[in-house]
DNA sequence: AATCTTTGATAGTATTGCTATTATAAGAAA
DNA sequence: TTTCTTATAATAGCAATACTATCAAAGATT
């Protein structure tokens, strides 16, 4: 049961507040759960009207195409990661301890925390590491911009940065940093499952911590670096 | 004109082979005008078709959809760079200077090079950018690896593990750092130009240099990097 | 009791993603 | 030259997709 945890996202995202009523929040887990197993090409309002037991009408009185329902929830999956790092970062005063909890994070977004019932949180991850850059690989990307259609996504960079900054405040790309750590946690989870020839870390099961540890390579490599020459 | 050069592709990406014919030559040319145009979802056959004075069963017997046209321009994309790479680099004895070489490849993939006639290098590198990870991203991946979708990508990468391993051998991700180096490449010129609050770099016209010096102060931090502590 | 809102049920339309058929043109083989 | 082969064009058609519209039923609110 989520207590004191909301979730707010643009309103332009959808036509009706999903988390508002119990059509809305069946719409949000099953499209999830839909996504997830068939994959965002073959998604439809239809299958996914049929699986809720429910109707395409309906569906569509909340999202006004399955885009803009990958891009909620997309944000919806942003949101929570923030909410995940505030949350585990509480009280922890050394940024580079701070850093690593964020990289454990994006790693791993779930783990131990079913905070909404109605958003399996790891089956999300999941579905983000295969979908997500789809979200905003549009044509109308300027447009949805504009309009604030990314901006969960760009205050978790905003506020990884800004961590990065604590810990080496001259350093000069601390956005690209905060972005590509993103990024790259989603991408050789991916790659390891699919493409192992891409990375060089291998997961098992629900077992990320290779993919951790790189990351943390990277990361801190990068900002406790001095270089020979 | 094309001297010397053969694109080699996976023959089962393909029904007919499209640099053989003067109609499929056309096909590879129009499609990636018209997928830089207006993006891969709003793309078909029968668009192509019309604007390329053809038909749409025509264009159905090169390809069987256009899904494997993506794989098919994109893979085209990666031997292309892999060539690049390959004549940029011919002759150089230094490792680090290789490295270079390779970085400035990816990040300006085509700059004076027109290879072949029926296919524009600049629109292909902004198509690939805005739409090649979507080649990979999808239901049928593992399908698709098995049968040697992808093999251009991983020998790319495999390529500039090679390089990685000649500056320091004892580097322990070679591969995941030569294709983070390809993504954030593509992924730091989409921000730059989408989505600028994800990154620090800015880019003008065709001018991507911040993006290389970027990727160079990664790519050379890792590997001539000694830890603090 | 009246009415307002949400959902379900059903229908319908334009477009998409193909497949099939036939005709024609162009080139190669006889 | 004739014939054979093959590629392409032209057209049709079909099932699925991506919506939109309408109306009725069921709650909830006043």
């Amino acid at each position: 049961m989520a207590i004191g945890i909301k979730i707010s996202l643009n309103e332009k995202l959808f036509l009706r507040d999903p988390q508002e009523t119990a059509l809305g929040q069946k719409i949000i887990k099953h499209s999830i759960l839909l996504l997830d197993e068939i994959g965002f090409e073959a998604f439809n309002f239809k299958k996914l009207a049929k699986r809720m037991e429910s109707t395409e009408a309906s569906v569509y009185r909340y999202f006004e195409n399955k885009h803009l329902l990958l891009i909620y929830l997309v944000s919806w999956y942003w949101e929570w990661v923030s909410y995940l790092i505030d949350y585990n970062t509480m009280n922890i005063e050394d940024p580079k301890r701070r850093l690593k909890i964020i990289i454990e994070t994006f790693v791993y977004a779930s783990k131990e925390n079913p905070a909404i019932e109605y958003v399996n949180e790891s089956v999300l991850h999941r579905l983000i590491i295969a979908e997500g850059s789809k979200a905003y690989h549009t044509k109308a990307v300027d447009k949805e911009n504009t309009e604030g259609f990314f901006i969960n996504y760009l205050k978790l960079s905003q506020k990884v940065s800004d961590e990065i900054l604590e810990i080496k405040p001259d350093f000069p790309y601390p956005h690209a940093l905060a972005s590509n750590l993103f990024e790259m946690a989603n991408n050789h989870i991916y790659f390891a499952q699919h493409l192992p020839k891409l990375t060089d870390v291998t997961v098992s099961d629900e077992n990320y911590d290779e993919v951790e540890q790189m990351i943390e390579y990277f990361a801190f490599s990068l900002l406790e670096c001095r270089r020979d020459k």
